[in-house]
This record gives C-alpha cells, sequence and structure tokens, in this order.
DNA sequence: GTTACTTGTGCTTACTTTGAGCATATGTGG
DNA sequence: CCACATATGCTCAAAGTAAGCACAAGTAAC
C-alpha cells in the first residue's frame, strides 16, 4: 500500500469529469423533469449536463450550479448527490479515442419555472421514460401486457442458476410471485429491464440486433435517453421516493401554500401511487409539518379547503421529519 | 444548454480522479477499519487509497478492486459507493500546483484477514476516529466533558441569526436540548466539530492558529487522518448505521456461524448502543433471517446458546430484510 | 330549493409494531 | 446443594398504521 503519488500527465489526459443534474419539479399533479434537446435533433434528448472545470468551480456543486444557471437560467435550490459512474463506453464517443468521462450525477429540486429561451430545454413528464412507475391509477398498463410477459421470456431464455438467479431478481424488483413491489426500487427495474435488453439504450449501447418482439417492447418502455442518462433519472427518482419518507424535501417543490390535498397530490405523484386520504393529512398534521394560513381556497368544485404553509422551524424539531408514506403497492 | 463539448486537452490535464475506501470489518465485539500507514511516518494515517486508470479499468469500482487486491492482498466482496468529493485544496499538493483531486469515496465490508506483510497497513477501532459515537457503554465521556462544552462555547461566539444557526446544527447533529441522537448522524456530528474547529483536520486545512483551549481538545476528539478521510469515514460509517436496518449487511461481517448474541453484539458494534436482547432475537426470528445449524456454541460461562447461520434466502423473499434496530439512545 | 355530486374534516376500530420486563431453561463453578 | 451466568420464551402496554364511517360545506343541475 502506498500514498497516491500524482500520476504522470500522460494518464490525466484520459479523464474528463461530467456533471450530470435531474431538476425535478411537480406541476398539476404532475413529476416533471428538465430535459434538454440536443442541437442535432436526431439525437436523443438527455439531462443537463456538463463539464467540470476545476480552474474555476471549489467545488462540484459550485460547478453544477453555475453553469446549470449560465445556461438555463435556473437558479438550483436544493441539490444532492447521486452516483458516480465511470464505466467505459459509457459514451459512444469514447470507442473513438476520446477521454473517459466520469460522470456526476445529480438530484435538483425546485419549481418548474420558465427557462431561458436560448435554451433547448423542456418540463416533461418524469414517467413518460417509466411508465411502468405510475401507480397512481392502478397497475399500469404496460406493466402486464409488455415488461412482465417479455421479462419472463427473459427469464427462461436462461437455464439452471442463472435463470434462479434471474427470478430472483425480477422478484426483488418487480415483486412478482409473492413479493412486493416497493417504489423505492426504480434503479433495481430499469436496470433488469436493461439487462434484458427490454429497452432501447441496452441494444443501441451493445450495437446488437434484436428480434422484432423485443422492438416492439421497447417502443412502450418509455423514452430513451442519451447515454446512462435513463439510469441517473431512475437513481434520482429511487432516491426521491425514499427521502420524501424520512426528510420534508416535498415542500422543495410545492408552492408558498397549497391545500392539503394539493399536498397529498404531489406526494402521490413522486411515490407512484395512491394515498388514503385521512391517513395522509393526520399524518401531516400530527408531523407538525404545516400549519394553517387561515384563509381557503378557490375551490375546485367542492367544500373549500383550508390553505397550508411549510413550517420551516420542523426542520429543527424533530430527527427526522417528512411525509412518511406508505406506499406499498401490493399487486392486486 | 448545449451536449457537453469535449473539452480541450489543457483543461484536461487538471483532474486525476482517486478512489478511497472504507473497508470494515468487526473483530471480538469491535469494529474494524483497514488504515494505511504511509512511508513518511510522520504523516498521518489514511483509508486506503489509489489513482483510477481509465486505460486498465472498465469500471470505478473494478479499478478499486483491482489495486487494493494487488497492495494489500484483499479481495473484496461488498464494495458500495458513497460519494464523490472535489473540493478544491482537499490536497495540500494542490496548493503547490498539482492536479485538482476528485475522490470518489467507498465503503466494503469483509471479514479481518492479515494483509499482505508488506503493506503498511493495520485493522484500527472505528470509534479510536469518533469516540463520541460509541453508546454501547453510556454516553461517551467525551461529549460532556469537551465535546458539548466545546460546541456550546462556539455557538455562543456568533450573534443573531448565526447563533441560531449553530444552536439548530447542535441540536440535529447531538442531540442536545431536546433533540434526539439519531446514530446514523455521523457526518452531520463531524461536519459540525469540523467547523467548530474542534478536530485537529479543520485548523490543519485552514492553516490557522488556534487557542490552546481548542488545541487541547482536538487531541481529545478522535484521531486525525490524512487530508479528508475521516470525512469519508464518518460517510462510510453514517451509511452503514442506516443500511444494518434494512439489508442484511452485517452478515457480510459476520463469520459463516455465529450465536446470536454474537450478531447482537456484531450489531451493536456498528449502531453503537446496547439492544434489547430478547428484542433483538425475537426481530431476527421473525425476520427469519437466520436458521438453526443443530449445533450448541462452546459457551462462555452460562447456558450454551444455539448456533446460527444466515439464510441467504431472505434476500428474495423480503422487500427489505435487515436488522432493523431501534437505536435511538435518548440523551440520558 | 331540492337533489346529486364533490371535496374536506373528524373520529373509530382493528391490527401491527415496538419497547420493556418477567420468568424459566440450562449451563458453569463453588 | 448453592449462587451465578447466559439463553430463551412469553406477556403486556404504548405507539403507530391501514381502513373505513360519518358528516360538513361547498358547487352544479333541475
Amino acid at each position: 500500500m502506498k500514498t497516491p503519488a500524482s500520476p504522470e500527465p500522460a494518464r490525466l489526459s484520459g479523464i474528463v469529469v461530467e456533471l450530470s443534474v435531474a431538476i425535478a419539479a411537480v406541476t398539476d399533479e404532475s413529476p416533471k423533469i428538465l430535459m434538454v434537446q440536443p442541437p442535432d435533433t436526431a439525437a436523443r434528448a438527455g439531462l443537463p449536463c456538463g463539464p467540470f472545470d476545476p480552474t474555476e468551480h471549489r467545488t462540484l456543486e459550485e460547478g453544477l450550479r453555475t453553469w446549470v444557471n449560465e445556461q438555463t437560467g435556473l437558479a438550483l435550490g436544493y441539490v444532492e448527490q447521486l452516483y458516480t459512474f465511470g464505466n467505459k463506453f459509457r459514451d459512444p464517443e469514447e470507442r473513438a479515442g476520446g477521454p473517459r468521462p466520469v460522470s456526476v450525477g445529480y438530484l435538483a429540486l425546485g419549481r418548474q419555472t420558465e427557462v431561458k429561451s436560448t435554451a433547448k430545454a423542456d418540463w416533461v413528464d418524469w414517467y413518460r421514460h417509466f411508465p411502468w412507475e405510475d401507480w397512481r391509477k392502478g397497475t399500469p398498463a404496460v406493466l402486464d401486457s409488455v415488461v412482465l410477459p417479455r421479462l419472463a421470456t427473459w427469464r427462461d431464455d436462461a437455464n439452471g442458476p442463472e435463470r434462479q438467479r434471474r427470478r430472483d431478481r425480477m422478484m426483488l424488483a418487480f415483486g412478482v410471485e409473492g413479493g412486493a413491489w416497493d417504489n423505492e426500487r426504480v434503479l433495481d427495474r430499469y436496470e433488469l429491464l436493461y439487462e434484458a435488453g427490454l429497452v432501447f439504450e441496452a441494444s443501441f449501447d451493445s450495437g446488437q440486433k434484436v428480434e422484432p418482439g423485443v422492438v416492439a417492447a421497447q417502443l412502450v418502455t418509455g423514452a430513451a435517453l442519451t447515454k446512462d442518462h435513463r439510469r441517473i433519472l431512475a437513481t434520482a427518482l429511487g432516491r426521491l421516493r425514499a427521502k420524501i419518507k424520512y426528510r420534508p424535501v416535498i415542500f422543495e417543490l410545492m408552492p408558498a401554500t397549497f391545500t392539503l390535498f394539493q399536498l397529498q397530490r404531489a406526494v402521490e405523484a413522486l411515490a407512484g401511487g395512491p394515498l388514503h386520504k385521512q391517513n395522509f393529512r393526520r399524518l401531516v398534521a400530527n408531523e407538525g409539518l404545516v400549519e394553517p394560513t387561515g384563509h381557503v381556497s378557490a375551490q375546485t368544485g367542492g367544500r373549500p379547503a383550508e390553505i397550508f404553509r411549510f413550517r420551516r422551524e420542523v426542520v429543527h424539531e424533530r430527527p427526522a421529519p417528512g411525509v412518511r408514506v406508505p406506499v406499498r403497492v401490493r399487486k392486486k
């Protein structure tokens, strides 16, 4: 064992650190992500992402904030690091002799605001890229019609222990065969679909031909993104779903005031499942997360709802305040 | 917004990606970490760490495994990425014109085995670096005698909102003034001590002189490590404490067979607090985490204990098996 | 204005989980 | 036999959760 020696410049020139960020918002009960369309319109869309410049930026996060602001006009609020990827050939350019990209993924939370008109950026529904994750209106159609049957075929393509391994992973990720659906395992599910070749990126990355049935499946397993951005997005969704359960991050995504039902809708949008209304409001009330403003809402057709605001103080009062939602959707 | 252009080589040469790993084990009811002493014996010890070489390694994790094996002879089992740091002047060499280190921290789990004799590496007790984290024998002495009084002084050095901010952070991290001690907030506590200048690294990094009282405090706030390795270690401990609650990672650290009490001691060693024996065994039994081997232990002076083994199958059966320990130590 | 419908709010009830302790089992060494 | 130690089974109260009933207070249709 030795302390790291200063590596020779020749080695250094092979690495570029790239920062990618999933910027989340919730608008009209729909979870949104800021997506960027590259100038080459034929290319797939992707997350905002750019290089880390050590000569200008003191920290990775500062680098991220700076150029997101420069390029989209957004000032990021809550930012959280997710994961760092350094896989070979993640970026097709590398095959052409480009440097190895080491990519640091981030999750940012905010409210949907206008992005600079120069930017070819847009807010899109999160579930467009993960149609199997939205259980708000019951079991997603794509799950029973395409995903699970195709996964079963893939599982049966293997034999012996490999088949058992595939069965186990399906149980863990998708809750089949007695397992439970865990709404946080977004990454597990995406990676399983990737491994089974059921998302477009998989066959693109491998460069292999796939049979027509699989091509058809890929068409309905959500919109593909450039490079491994859908993987980063899956990581972000899983992390966010976990986090709202023990930290009041949901309020980063809410307007200053809101009704309890709006709050519930926002949580449901992220958690991807329906919640019991009475229990939800009891939970929120007991945790002391919100306080009434004294006003009532311009109603939408029923009894007017009381308008609340977030109590910032709870962050100081409780060790782990959050909206502890029980979104363990059980199949059937 | 634009897709990331290939940066010019001049910029590239300023970055080196470094991999650091906290390799954890539990021996004799004591949590251990593999620590490396640099050739220069005057320098502080640190975690195993080395550069990432994109020409040789397909992934970051593969790079980590490869050179840990080369340098210590260890074959890492369970490995988990923690966090990526890119702060300026993390490494003193950078001030001398060295490249910016971007450091990817990892947590690895294993059993304490002999390291290569060539390696100047050794297993040390984890709490040597975090004496305030070990509540197994009641409130750590250093907490009441040094840490909390010094933090209070530091808090009172500020005024207005800054003082309130410091008070809040103390409450959140150390559970003072009505807050609860959360055993997962290891990083929060370390960073607070760092900010308050109560750990050696803080004054070393800033290069500023400190008053004698603070120097005395630093002497008892745990052994310092090189660069930001103690921060990585804090991240690792916090993550591990969180993880044993919902994933059966504890078994990565246990021998093939064990008694329930040994298992409890291991969990206590990591969680940093005592557990209720009967409830612990009920929990473990209910979760189906272990199964009896039929043998009983060579006892240590009481009724012989039944010997168990880990049931690997549970990983497939339950969505989130783990030793859900309630280590919310309440002060006093 | 009555009715149907929508949304909001309070409360109850059964069930599960958790924290803590008592009691007993089965070994040791005097 | 005793005292002592550790292991193990069981009870019990408190707290937390899931689900539903009932009613309040609005709007829209007729």
